[in-house]
DNA sequence: TAGATTGTTAATCGATTAACAATC
DNA sequence: TAGATTGTTAATCGATTAACAATC
């Protein structure tokens, strides 16, 4: 590692914000170094697996120590571009909507909800969590002012591409989309989809023939 | 494809349940046949993918036609072990519990909520979607009366590894986690994660970069 | 120094893709 | 038959893992 610095692949960027959390909560017991192997132990995930990750963002580690919590900690988040808040917004207001603007696992993580939009009339102008639905013409306004860098589409799926067309041209280049429709967009936008029947339909899969790998997460297996 | 039948990939089962919804989708069109180039434009995949996941499934193609909607449907509903339904317990209901318990898609799609259980008093005994909230001690009678199959743990993170303990002990086999913990369990038990932080971090990175691969699902790229 | 642990190499494994013969 | 499209092969690419020299 010193030349042409790290492309760092994609398999590895989707397990980082795992060993991340497991830093804060090393942190936050003031635990002052990790190795790869207890990290691991942490994340689910084996201990070469660990460092060749590690390794990516830079030799932060010490031969026969481990890796300084605080200091691994400051470098990952820089590089997850977590040093600063992203305000999302979220698009549709209905249950999983609600749920996910009322949900403080967002904001705790640097991605509070900077706007809400809907399309029902029934509920525009109505308040959750503190937050004014707004109408979904007045995203390209909502975007600019409250600097919104990620939407997320709750919506149903017939009206999840152009919802998500409309947030592209408003100016958004990150989606979350939790409709089941798949986005057809311009390839530089960023689009990441959870859809929770897929994920129950993997499980069944697996339980039907209980004989293939036990344990998946969205990325693979976790151990 | 014919000796020693199919051990079917990872990341094709993964991609089984996007296809399958697009197959319901043409088939409420009457739609009767799709050639491999039309369904991964559906997908959002690449046609040799899809003719290389469907081989998996059998040779249920015809050359020169393409794929009989209602017949690869019916072939993919079984290998899914979609034919019958999987009652689920929902854990924990919170803002992202009661979302769950109240979204229909569950239902609609082969996974009615069959049982919702808490340890909050305030919250045992109430009514949610025409469930009663149970008692998470109520668990094992629970699963064995309603048939439950899958356990979504929708708890706060503290609580989740005791929570996925007692669904295993309860005789569940598959564990949809929506809480931030990774959870240690038999390998026996098939377990999937959904992590909303972790996608809007994922997200982050590449929108520091702006860079990456532009369009991500949970399982890679889209196209 | 002796013990511990990283960082990196290289082997292996699994997934993707292009290409095309088979065949409807 | 001619055109279309599958199913499969083989090449390529990316991810995982074990192993171990480097070094604290």
């Amino acid at each position: 590692m010193s030349e042409q610095e790290r492309r760092i692949p994609e398999a590895t960027v989707a397990r980082l914000p795992v060993y991340l959390r497991c830093l804060v909560e090393l942190a936050d017991e003031r635990t002052p170094t990790i190795s790869s192997e207890r990290l691991a132990d942490m994340a689910g995930v084996n201990a070469a697996k660990v460092r060749k990750d590690l390794s990516y963002l830079g030799s932060y580690g010490t031969r026969g120590v481990g890796y300084d919590v605080e200091f691994l900690l400051y470098q990952m988040s820089r590089e997850l571009g977590l040093t600063q808040d992203w305000p999302v917004v979220v698009a549709g207001v209905g249950n999983l909507g609600q749920a996910l603007a009322n949900y403080g696992g967002f904001t705790d993580r640097g991605f509070p909800v900077g706007a809400l939009v809907d399309v029902d009339p029934d509920k525009v102008g109505t308040s959750i969590a503190g937050v004014i639905v707004r109408h979904l013409d007045e995203l390209p306004e909502l975007v600019a002012s409250k600097g919104i860098a990620i939407g997320i589409i709750a919506t149903p799926p017939t009206a999840a591409q152009s919802v998500a067309e409309k947030m592209v041209e408003a100016g958004i280049g990150s989606i979350l989309n939790f409709s089941p429709s798949v986005l057809g967009l311009d390839p530089e936008v960023s689009v990441r989809k959870v859809d929770l029947a897929v994920e129950l339909q993997i499980l069944s899969f697996y339980r039907r023939r209980a004989d293939g790998p036990a344990s998946l997460g969205p990325d693979g297996p976790q151990r």
